[in-house]
DNA sequence: GACTGTGAAGCCATTCACAGCT
DNA sequence: AGCTGTGAATGGCTTCACAGTC
């Protein structure tokens, strides 16, 4: 591996690549070049090999990538070939849905337990998920090692939310709450912003009218 | 409005302003400056100013910006002056926790139907949207001139669904399948893709242990 | 003095074009 | 001949630094 910095946008891709070879691979398919890979993903040859070329070369000139080898590659790359322990803070209709999101499991992302402040929750499951409540949160993080977190928890909260996983030195955050989060630098975090991709969506639709 | 093509991460943040300005205008904050809102949001103060040049003078020099008029030039800038005519496709978890998720609403984006083909939800409310069974979503797009559609079913149907959209000619597509769709340009695409974040994050925090 | 608006510089990511390998 | 790997060129976004205004 190299030692020059990666874009993030190279990361984003190969998660895609990613997912695009476990599909192909399933349907037999045993190598592929990078032009079909871009093709399917809506990409360019000549970036899928600059974004792979970042971490090696898994490919053989004058035929291309062997597209098991080169899946087991890029998932070694993004940090995949283990069990990464995530909880949830939030069990509303966001918290529930992401929970059960068959895309986390399959990666190696393992929800450990949901946490919520609603009385009525509390001790049921979440898509057989066990519900605590969020005094517990601090306890369950360190008790179990928790490395990644996420928040599905409104604005207002997210915050404390956060407050209490940064103390308790969690690796990194997934924000779904609609709000810039203070974090230590030393602390990963992602927003999903789903206002944000609707507005950016409103621009460019009006923007498309000349 | 100046004649150069506007970079998409300053569209995002326009949105992120435009948040964090209506939050600071009910505390009745009146003037603020660059540095503020850069401060707030995380970014910096020449970002700031740059990205709302782009599309005019809104601000006092030696003074800086009067929240409310700043907030009205970026909700109009954004499209955000009128109500968007939206559908979601797929009443899961994930379309469950779309459909009542109050950001949306609040920004003018009313979600007028919700479409399923499970035929126990058919013909129920979800928080208080009506549901309706697939094969009905092409008339009412054409009925409803529905302009922008959510899609959030799983993958392996998420290209037939925005198969029907792009053919009832809607102006964009908001797809949160991990799936990469086939669009014509016209068309404005954007995508939420959750695992594709849990494993940039997932990278992220592998590549600090230097 | 404080803060905006903006050309210029710097930095980062993408695309090009071709040498190198099979 | 076909396709990868990569330095060089290009294009785009961010940061700098300062003139302009209140």
């Amino acid at each position: 591996m190299k030692n020059v910095k990666i874009p993030e946008a190279t990361v984003s891709r190969l998660s895609v690549y990613s997912r695009f070879l476990e599909e192909v691979e399933k349907q037999g398919v045993n190598s592929i070049s990078s032009g079909e890979i871009a093709e399917s993903i809506g990409g360019t040859p000549a970036q899928v090999r600059k974004d792979l070329a970042y971490f090696g070369e898994f490919g053989t000139r004058g035929v291309g990538y062997n597209v098991h080898e080169l899946n087991e590659q890029i998932v070694k790359i993004l940090g995949l070939g283990k069990v990464w322990r995530v909880i949830l803070v939030g069990a509303g209709n966001l918290g529930s849905a992401l929970s059960q999101y068959q895309g986390f499991k399959d990666r190696g992302f393992e929800i450990m337990a949901v946490f919520d402040n609603d009385i009525h929750k509390v001790g049921l499951k979440l898509n057989g998920i066990p519900i605590y409540p969020t005094h517990q949160l601090a306890d369950f993080i360190v008790q179990h090692n928790v490395q990644i977190g996420i928040i599905a928890v409104p604005a207002q909260f997210a915050q404390d939310v956060a407050d209490i996983m940064i103390e308790k030195n969690i690796s990194g955050i997934l924000n779904f709450a609609p709000i810039v989060l203070t974090v230590p630098e030393e602390i990963e975090v992602r927003n999903v912003d789903l206002a944000v991709n609707l507005e950016v969506l409103s621009f460019n639709i009006e923007s498309r009218r000349n």
